[in-house]
DNA sequence: AATGAATGAGCTTTCATTCAT
DNA sequence: TATGAATGAAAGCTCATTCAT
């Protein structure tokens, strides 16, 4: 009989286990930060023994790696998503609305916050961070490229993308140094700056 | 004989002591995260003895907390002395480019966001940060207050500081996730934000 | 339908599983050492999974002994072949170049070493060890016992036998102290020991 | 006031501490083996906590070849005592005397056999013990060297020499292979090998 | 004021062993 | 028979903190 359900059934229960592993990490790494945070809490708060996690992981290093890698692509999703469509405008203004709410809620931002520490000192995360923002940059240059052609060089796309960033990179501080904020006074500096970014 | 003079040198040794510690913790936490710095780092960095400096700090936590509340302060200093000018709009635009050039620098980034993750997850800095946040948005208000009394309601000035303060910060993220960026962009922006702000 | 077939086999298949265990185990403890080897590096090895050693040894103790019993068994070989021989002095020669050269091959020295270390604290070992040389010697002493008969007193043959050994024992701790010396030196030492032995 | 009775007393602080771990170190790993000695049990055997330890050597593996390289060291004093006798014969004779005792006492057999264990699979205390072995191989020619100038070239010399350590870490073995037989054997046996090395 | 020896808790990681499949 | 997921008990090591000097 074929051995090929056996196969499948473990390559998933991987994917199930390393997902868990990284869920219950990234929860852990939120609450503690990642030096703070042990690998029994890790395994415990999923109902793992810690030295299982070694099966999946070969290091509490390599967890972070992957956590950062998983919640760094995410960025990237959308971009390709919206690459197809005729006028892309709306569907920034839509994904610009749900990173903010993402970049306030507490937990999320707790997480981000982290891995920007972890990157100023590690070369690794630094390393995947650092790709991780160039391939948004360059997905966001496509994407602002075609409505923008005629309005704006190169130069100053760049710098109106930088601009962009930068704000929206912002409220991920500012979630932290005025948790609680109106939000609302959030949502609409962001679509201003959209706007400002879009016009031609 | 008199103490006083003893007192007063002691009083002057324990400034001294006090700031010695401070700053080898903010190098060493920069360069290493809160966490991952050990006190003997700290201490044998400067050529003290790690015991010693308990005699100047009740813990490694309080030097957390005396470093941030420190470091933060200084965020206040320039409003301070921007307050008695006639027109602050000088002061404010040379009080930004230095800012920005703080959020760039690499070490100072480093203990910026060191900062912000431990106040993601510990409760008494989250309490001074937010504190010093409110602080330099008051006096941010103080000052911008004048210039556009009759251009700007309340609620739409607190919203300029935010966008004011969400674009500065922005640049501390992106001195993480993108370094070596040109900097003459960033200032270009910095300069274009102050301008939107004290727009009538 | 019959079981003796499947009973055969099952025999069968026992005594080459266990056979390549020992053989896999000898190999890794030799470079490993005993505790340092882990079952799973034993298992690996020959493609087999760890948790599957435990169906035919109880544990790694049980692997360490039978593997012990199993290496001392075979210098007990030499001696009831050479038993029925009419002057058994070429055989004795003969055997003595082969041991010499067993014990001076760096793989073979590694797992005697590693034999002894666990003999000076395991009694169970020591046991097994101590049972080996017993027989070794008496398989010896019945072997020289002829042609030395009238030349020799029992308690001088002991002693013969005793330096015979620790001659051919110590090229074991040679071939760790120092590894690649020229073997034409230990093989005469070797020749001398043995005519010392059978001189009349 | 000088400081240095405070230095002083620091490094002889620092000497009897070091000695106390090594000593220490010996006993459990002679009763135990390298690997399966925990750190905790050297540090409770002589009233230290594990952590010190740590204060004095880098790691577990610095405790192993300081010990080494001590145990090792001993072998070379009587060496360079002897070279100084106008006949270096009698010298000899009582150190083989010592040595011979030494390797049959189980304690001092065990780590010698443990030292040999660990330097066939660690190169860097294969290397101590090798350098320890041609230092003593050293010594033992020039001390021979007088007295056989005449009756023996150096090849000859060096295969005696290596006959007679054959012959002496031969006990090594025979000490945990045949523990508890008659030491008068041995003594005879030794002072045979050593007559015969220095046979003219 | 200053040192550094000393502690003990807690960390990541390894591994023999078990057991459902 | 055979697998490998899972456990839990160590292990080596680090470090904030205390305290005698």
């Amino acid at each position: 009989m074929s051995r090929s359900p056996d196969r499948a059934e473990d390559a998933a229960l991987a994917d199930v286990r390393r997902r868990q592993i990284l869920d219950a990490a990234a929860d852990v790494f939120a609450r503690r930060g990642f030096h703070a945070a042990s690998m029994a809490e890790i395994a415990r708060s999923f109902g793992m023994s810690a030295g299982h996690i070694y099966n999946w992981f070969d290091s509490k290093e390599a967890i972070i790696e992957a956590l950062v890698e998983r919640d760094v692509a995410s960025f990237n999703q959308f971009v390709t998503a919206a690459r197809d469509e005729a006028d892309p405008r709306p569907a920034l203004l839509k994904q610009a609305e749900q990173r903010a709410n993402e970049l306030l809620d507490p937990a999320r931002a707790a997480l981000q916050v982290e891995i920007l520490a972890e990157a100023s000192r590690n070369p690794k995360i630094a390393a995947i961070v650092q790709r991780a923002d160039a391939a948004f940059r360059e997905g966001l240059a496509a994407l602002l490229g075609r409505p923008l052609r005629l309005a704006c060089k190169p130069p100053e796309l760049a710098a109106r993308i930088e601009l962009l960033m930068s704000v929206f990179e912002g409220l991920l501080v500012r979630a932290v140094r005025r948790p609680g904020f109106d939000r609302e006074v959030y949502r609409r500096m962001m679509v201003d700056a959209v706007a400002q970014v879009l016009r031609t």
